[in-house]
DNA sequence: TGGGGTTAT
DNA sequence: ATAACCC
């Protein structure tokens, strides 16, 4: 195995694995019996104290966060850019940016005006597109799942994998020999030391082996670099990535995971606690860690509903019992546009012909049929500005059928559909001011789920061909 | 505040 | 259909 810190990704004045790993040999050496190369009792066919815990639910879960993501695709994409200081732009928002442009004051989401006077030599590239982002996306997730199946997104650009097999596997094939082989790689959090008469520290320590094979695997395979964090829970994962930052990874170990969560200074950092939730803590005085977890269950229950409160505090704790849920193929696409003013229905027509036209190429690709269609809009309105509307309705079957072939027989009829979902939401004889479009197309099924036996079946199945013209032709098969 | 996504109610 | 959450 190379070492991640020689890589050419690895980003100047960041190379402080080597520091961390001698850190933590040091705090080994004190320990009397506990360093890697300490005498273990040996045993033939493996070692005593990797006795398997029957019935244990401790997982080794890594979770992968991509760097700055669109501002690396975009640095593969041109190369030229790579050493300027890069923003990524939509609309007249910067969403993100290269490290040299964050090291010069730029922030994520900071308005391009803004981002221009601090830093005036701010490449700015526009994302607005985001087709190539898409595409790496799943790539880093697909070379994920040849690690282990258990992969679940979160955006495109974070990765949970569950490796708990992965490391029980690697952990049956040890050998007493092989006793070097148990040793961190990256940061261990909070500098705590190692133990290697500790069950739980070793399957982690595998844990953290497979996150640097995977981050090795996504830049030599991909080019593309990232953090990871291995604990036992998505929560602690998720949060322990982020700690040493551009490229580089943390493992938590279970004595240090008070120290973690109780590093976040307010509840709104926590995962799983957003906007309204926040709000609602705060009115009742809560703001820290430490506020969460002491405070009363029952009033927290009858205030936030008992699913809430309960899995909330449970995560003030670091509890998170979620399972890392295999993503799969995406449950629906979308594309959106967002602007000033649109206020008139031609003008809403001509947008949603552009967004459903790159849509139907999408849903080509991916094979599956939606057979719900939505639209989305979002109403002018000075205050409360951040709700939305829509309205869905099923795809007709004779339009799914017609989903992989010629699209233009299928745009017609769809923009038919949108419009008058777009006039049941929309009073167009009154005056009106839109901010954005929407459209989504999800309900995905694999095929027609016409079953065998039916009228249906022998219409819909490959059997089955619809000309132009309208005419349907098939062949029944005599089985 | 973009242009996406997910699950729960 | 909306509301909450995530990036």
């Amino acid at each position: 195995m190379e070492k991640l810190g020689a890589e050419p990704g690895e980003e100047a004045g960041c190379d402080d694995e080597e520091d961390a790993a001698k850190a933590m040999e040091r705090a080994e050496a004190g320990k009397a019996g506990c360093s890697p190369g300490a005498p273990v009792p040996e045993e033939p066919g493996g070692l005593p104290w990797l006795v398997p815990e029957g019935g244990s639910s401790s997982r080794v879960i890594v979770h992968v966060d991509l760097d700055c993501f669109y501002a690396q695709v975009e640095m593969i994409s041109n190369p030229e850019l790579k050493g300027k200081p890069l923003g990524v732009q939509q609309k007249y928002l910067v969403v993100t940016c290269n490290y040299e442009a964050r090291k010069l004051g730029v922030k994520k989401l900071m308005n391009v005006r803004d981002a221009k006077e601090k830093c005036p030599q701010l490449v700015l590239v526009n994302g607005e597109d985001l087709t190539r982002y898409r595409e790496m996306s799943y790539k880093v997730t697909e070379l994920l799942e040849e690690f282990s199946p258990v992969v679940e997104r979160l955006g495109f650009d974070e990765n949970f994998v569950d490796v708990t097999e992965m490391v029980e596997k690697r952990l049956q094939q040890l050998q007493s020999d092989d006793l070097s082989v148990l040793t961190v790689s990256g940061h261990v959090y909070n500098d705590q030391a190692v133990n290697l008469h500790d069950i739980s520290h070793i399957r982690l320590l595998v844990g953290s082996q497979i996150a640097a094979e995977m981050r090795e695997a996504m830049y030599h395979q991909l080019g593309v670099t990232g953090c990871a964090g291995v604990a036992s829970n998505k929560l602690l994962a998720k949060l322990v990535s982020g700690v040493f930052k551009p490229n580089q990874q943390t493992v938590l170990l279970p004595e240090s995971s008070q120290v973690l969560i109780q590093s976040l200074n307010h509840v709104k950092e926590m995962p799983g606690i957003g906007y309204k939730t926040t709000k609602r803590l705060e009115a009742l005085g809560i703001r820290s860690v430490r506020d969460l977890q002491t405070f009363s269950s029952k009033i927290l229950e009858k205030e936030l509903g008992i699913s809430v409160a309960q899995r909330i505090q449970k995560l003030s704790f670091g509890e998170d019992n979620s399972p890392v849920t295999p993503s799969g193929p995406p449950q629906s696409f979308s594309e959106e546009d967002s602007f000033k003013k649109c206020s008139s229905e031609v003008e809403a027509k001509n947008k949603i012909e552009e967004l459903l036209a790159s849509l139907l190429n999408r849903v080509c690709q991916d094979g599956r049929k939606p057979h719900t269609v939505r639209l989305i809009i979002r109403r002018f309105s000075s205050e409360h500005h951040w709700s939305r509307e829509s309205r869905q309705c099923p795809i007709p079957s004779h339009v799914i059928q017609k989903l992989g072939t010629g699209n233009h027989d299928v745009m017609t009829p769809m923009v038919d559909i949108l419009m008058k979902l777009f006039r049941n939401m929309v009073n167009v004889k009154m005056p009106f001011h839109l901010t954005l479009l929407s459209v989504c197309l999800c309900n995905l099924k694999a095929l027609n789920t016409a079953k065998k036996g039916t009228i249906d079946y022998y219409l819909t199945s490959s059997l089955s061909t619809t000309s132009r013209s309208g005419k349907r032709s098939f062949v029944i098969l005599l089985e």
